[in-house]
DNA sequence: TTTAATTTTTAACATCGTTTAAATCTTGTG
DNA sequence: CACAAGATTTAAACGATGTTAAAAATTAAA
């Protein structure tokens, strides 16, 4: 990006309107990761802003679409966060990705409860479609469980999409039971842990579901 | 009750009013249903019952005065559903208390799923208070792993706590995905089956992990 | 029947998301 | 430099929602 991006020239009108749409949607982040989803009021934002409603409207859109735009984020930090992981144990596979999501989540642990909430509310998570959040972060799981059977890990007497499936669900629990506020960010951890390593154990060779098993213990 | 309740004469009155607010109330629970949870509109809900809406203040409340009641309602009927279970193996005890609560949504499948969202919505479910309904439905499940401890048929590596918690996540989970569309309500239970046998196949004793993980695999 | 208490209703208020039309500002041009 | 055309912001309003105050109607008691 030199001087336009593709017929839009830039200007002291476009610079000062991006400048303004961004600070309408910063503002907007930080007053559902403040004040929480239900308190995102347009006019309250606005004022926030240094605008009035209208030209939130003109700048970007009603609620749906400042929503809109904070999920469409939202999901692109996931899917960045959700890149294959290589390990040798499988506990420790499991182990880094949701490490890697608690401290993702721990950068601005208000904003990213809210933001879940707010796709929870638009559908985000549905498990109908093949494209959407649920399959893409359902079948890297299957993969790891795929791999931790070739490796013997796993003896397969369940199969990896039923175990990947299940894992998942371990994880998503324990994310909504943080986002709703029952409780904090290292519980769940310790929560997701303890399911997805439980789930592992039950088809895990025998030195394998020892090792589970006692990491279990630790999360009291 | 013979004649009146505690200086509450039954008079043509009385009659009338306890008439219009059940009537209310069961308007209400049909609109959440039919409509869901958003849909429920105080102007709406007179109209249906045929008062005016400053009268549904009189009878009963506000917004969540309404809700309050209906999920009263949900809870007792929970509570109900809970009663000890007594089965030889373990996977029956799980299975029968899940096949009974599936049982208790399928006669009034809307009703239920749009009592749920509303208990979620007011904090119903929090895990903080130990007289909570999280509570009062994880220890049943405690006690059934005790049980099942006892009997040999789980080798307690892992606690009874731990793994009843674990347990009743594993159902949680199912009822939020059956609650929010995502499936239906046969799906809920093998999935809510698949989780619960999943987590007791980690700590099983030989012959009942392998019964275990067999009647997972049915579960596709 | 008359009076007092209770219950229902009419009418309004505050707040929310949203939109229309007027006012203001920016930009390119004579 | 001034000015018309276009883009942008704003003031003001609309419809819908939850909620409430005060008047009207109904019921119970004397």
């Amino acid at each position: 990006m030199t001087q336009e991006t593709l017929n839009q020239p830039i200007s002291a009108r476009s610079a000062n309107k991006a400048k303004r749409r961004a600070t309408i949607l910063s503002e907007a982040r930080r007053l559902i990761a403040t004040e929480g989803f239900e308190a995102l009021k347009l006019r309250d934002l606005a004022d926030r802003a240094g605008v009035t409603v209208p030209t939130v409207y003109n700048l970007i859109g009603g609620k749906p679409e400042i929503l809109a735009i904070i999920i469409e984020d939202l999901v692109a930090q996931l899917e960045a966060a959700q890149q294959p992981v290589v390990a040798a144990n499988t506990d420790d596979v499991f182990e880094a990705r949701i490490t890697r999501l608690a401290d993702l989540f721990s950068t601005d642990e208000d904003y990213y409860r809210a933001a879940f909430i707010a796709g929870d509310h638009s559908g985000l998570f549905e498990q109908e479609t093949n494209t959407g959040i649920f399959a893409r972060s359902v079948q890297p799981l299957i993969d790891a469980c795929q791999a931790a059977q070739k490796s013997g890990q796993l003896l397969g007497h369940v199969s990896a999409e039923q175990m990947g499936r299940q894992i998942y669900g371990c994880y998503r629990l324990a994310r909504q039971d943080w986002t709703h506020g029952y409780f904090d960010l290292a519980t769940f951890r310790a929560q997701a842990l303890t399911g997805v390593f439980l789930c592992l154990a039950a088809d895990a060779e025998e030195p394998v579901r020892q090792r589970l098993l006692e990491r279990v213990r630790d999360f009291v």
